[in-house]
RNA sequence: CGGGGUGUAGCUUAGCCUGGUAGAGCGCCUGGUUUGGGACCAGGAGGUCGCAGGUUCAAAUCCUGUCGCCCCGACCA
């Protein structure tokens, strides 16, 4: 039980400018959390209450799907990292932990960094500490702050630099037994969440960075979320737009016959889609070709799309280069022959050819009979360009980005498009991190093999603030009874009257024997300051005591998530607060 | 990093365009009256106007630079 006037609950009357988004605002004016700086915040007493609950809910369910906890440092060797798989791509959101009289050059690696994540790190300890198959598998898992630069930290704890998460990472002696730990995994999830009371859609994702082959995420639809889930409402598909394709070309699809010969015609001055489209030339986007040219590990390779289609560059990740980004215009034109507006990928016309490291194709471009691309010559284009006939393509793929209403890949119906919040991810990663860092096993043949892996995360910040998100109103919070910073909140109107200050803690003892976590709200303030600081701080349970509800010889009981007010004789007091408590309503 | 915005008391902000005494509300302190949905009265404390330079007799206000923060895009739990 925990006094109020004793306690420390700074509840803000107006929100802070620098928070745009309901849950931040009540973050903040709840007394949960403060802000040192940008993604940089401070847990309250209550905010830390909420995030030890998660935690909590969290570990059960993790040791119930059969994990082990451990901790690891959050200092690590930089070497560590160097050794990885992902060091060129990861370390532009890792913090630098150089120690001070390093004597490093600038620009010089760094020896330590801050984890953002901690693969580089399980891996090792597994290869050093289990060698036979018979000690596996094993499943480890920590709950712990994670640090990670990002470029823009935004909505207070939704992206911060500094975070807590529950991650995992399993070790199988083969593929089967990995998957077996991956679907356990995902079903703790499911648990995990229905329990902290968030709904949550899970969704097939990319694996971005971290790599691996199959990975769901678990999304909270939100508007303010920063994902955008794509999904059938019957056939229940349902992936990360990144990811998501559509039934564009449809399975079978027979490309068109080619046409007229490749003709080539001067377009001076026309480097645009739209250029294009207008008059004189009049030539649709959807029956265009877009070239886009990267950089993909110092080598650069070619993009087509059509026109009118976007390019998703999370599925550039699958060509398998390191790192990847937009070419110059400067290092376009030696190896295209012209600038960009007038690129394009058709047999012969590229300078050189051999300075490309691939030519993908979108398959949506075979939907197109006769196109129209640049000639790589400035101020020229092509048409009557048929791309399997003319375009010099390495391979096809699915690159472009899907829009709402296309057609589900499995049941043709529209696609729709909806914002969500990433609380949760599980990857199946196999030998990658294994066959790196050499965790290898022994089999019963006497066969070394490299172990396979997954790994699965759950943003236990995160999951705080997308609660708030998904349950509050015009007057606060609404916590869920499970992740509640307190169940119960007993506003003690009178604290100075005796008889209220008694019957005060016959209740909160009695709620407490039921289970509940109790607060008991003993400022000196007038009771409309209580209630509105109650209603904001979203303790499920509230009980009220004062002067004139003992004269009439009741107290009162009201959910938070309800409107009506229980009256309470006082003789059935205790135990009605009890049987509350016992089947909560929140 | 690109685009947009913003920095004035613990919080929300006015003043800036058109240079000349920094002002309000909330919160805080003291006293009093109140006491079931953010009370009222009286008094009080609290501000290097983000920082640095410049223009000027004079800068919160104009100019330059810089830093922080917020929002939109790429990154992610």
């Amino acid at each position: 039980m925990k006094f109020w006037s004793q306690y420390f609950i700074p509840t803000l009357k107006e929100s802070p400018a620098d928070a745009e988004i309901a849950s931040h605002r009540l973050l903040i004016r709840a007394g949960l959390v403060r802000k040192l700086g940008g993604g940089l915040y401070t847990y309250l007493p209550l905010g830390l209450r909420v995030m030890q609950r998660i935690s909590q809910i969290c570990r059960e369910e993790m040791e119930k799907a059969g994990a082990i906890e451990l901790q690891m440092p959050h200092v690590h060797p930089a070497e560590l990292w160097q050794q990885g798989p992902r060091w060129a791509a990861a370390r532009e959101i890792m913090f630098r932990a150089d120690h001070a009289g390093a004597g490093k050059r600038a620009g010089a690696d760094p020896e330590f960094v801050l984890g953002p994540t901690h693969e580089e790190i399980i891996t090792p300890l597994v290869k050093n500490e289990i060698t036979s198959y018979r000690d596996l598998p094993k499943n480890f898992f920590q709950i712990a702050t994670k640090f990670r630069n990002e470029i823009r930290p935004r909505f207070g704890l939704m992206r911060a630099r500094e975070f807590v998460m529950k991650d995992a990472y399993s070790f199988d002696v083969d593929e089967a037994g990995a998957r077996k730990n991956y679907l356990a995994m995902k079903s703790a999830y499911e648990r995990f969440f229905a329990r902290v009371g968030l709904k949550t859609v899970v969704v097939e994702a990319d694996t971005g960075v971290m790599g691996g082959s199959d990975s769901h995420e678990f999304m909270v639809p939100a508007e303010i979320g920063d994902d955008d889930v794509v999904y059938g409402e019957k056939s229940g598909y349902a992936a990360n737009r990144e990811k998501a394709t559509s039934g564009l070309v449809p399975a079978g699809f027979v490309p068109p016959a080619p046409g007229e010969a490749v003709a080539e015609f001067p377009t001076p001055g026309v480097t645009t889609i739209a250029g294009l489209e207008a008059a004189p030339y009049g030539v649709s986007a959807g029956s265009q070709f877009k070239t886009l040219v990267y950089v993909g590990d110092g080598k650069l390779f070619l993009v087509i799309l059509r026109g009118c289609d976007e390019l998703e560059e999370a599925k550039l990740g699958k060509l398998g280069f390191t790192l990847f980004r937009p070419a110059t215009a400067e290092e376009i034109a030696p190896v295209l022959g012209a600038k960009p507006g007038s690129l394009g990928a058709v047999r012969g016309t590229i300078a050189k050819r051999d300075g490309l490291a691939g030519i993908f194709a979108d398959q949506a471009i075979r939907l197109v009979a006769s196109g129209t691309t640049g000639a790589n010559r400035d101020g020229f284009h092509l048409k009557n360009v048929h791309p399997a006939r003319d375009l010099d393509i390495t391979s096809f793929g699915d690159f472009r980005r899907v829009r709402e209403g296309e057609p589900d890949p499995r049941t043709g119906e529209p696609l729709k498009i909806a914002r969500a919040i990433e609380v949760g991810h599980v990857f199946f990663l196999g030998t990658k991190y294994s066959e790196k860092f050499g965790a290898v096993y022994t089999d019963d043949q006497k066969q070394a093999r490299p172990m396979v892996m997954g790994c699965y995360g759950i943003g236990i910040s995160r999951s705080m603030q997308a609660c708030i998100e998904q349950s509050h109103d015009a007057d606060g919070i609404r916590w869920p009874w499970a992740v509640a910073p307190f169940q119960v909140l007993i506003c003690l109107l009178d604290p100075g009257v005796e008889e209220s200050a008694g019957w005060a803690k016959r209740l909160a003892e009695a709620a407490e024997r039921a289970g509940a976590s109790v607060l008991v709200d003993d400022r000196a303030e007038r009771p409309g300051v209580k209630f509105k600081d109650a209603d904001l701080i979203g303790i499920p349970l509230r009980i009220t005591i004062g002067g004139r509800g003992l004269k009439e010889g009741i107290v009162e009981l009201k959910w938070r998530s309800h409107s009506q007010v229980e009256k309470l004789p006082l003789a059935e007091a205790e135990a009605r607060v009890a049987a509350a408590v016992a089947q909560p309503q929140a």
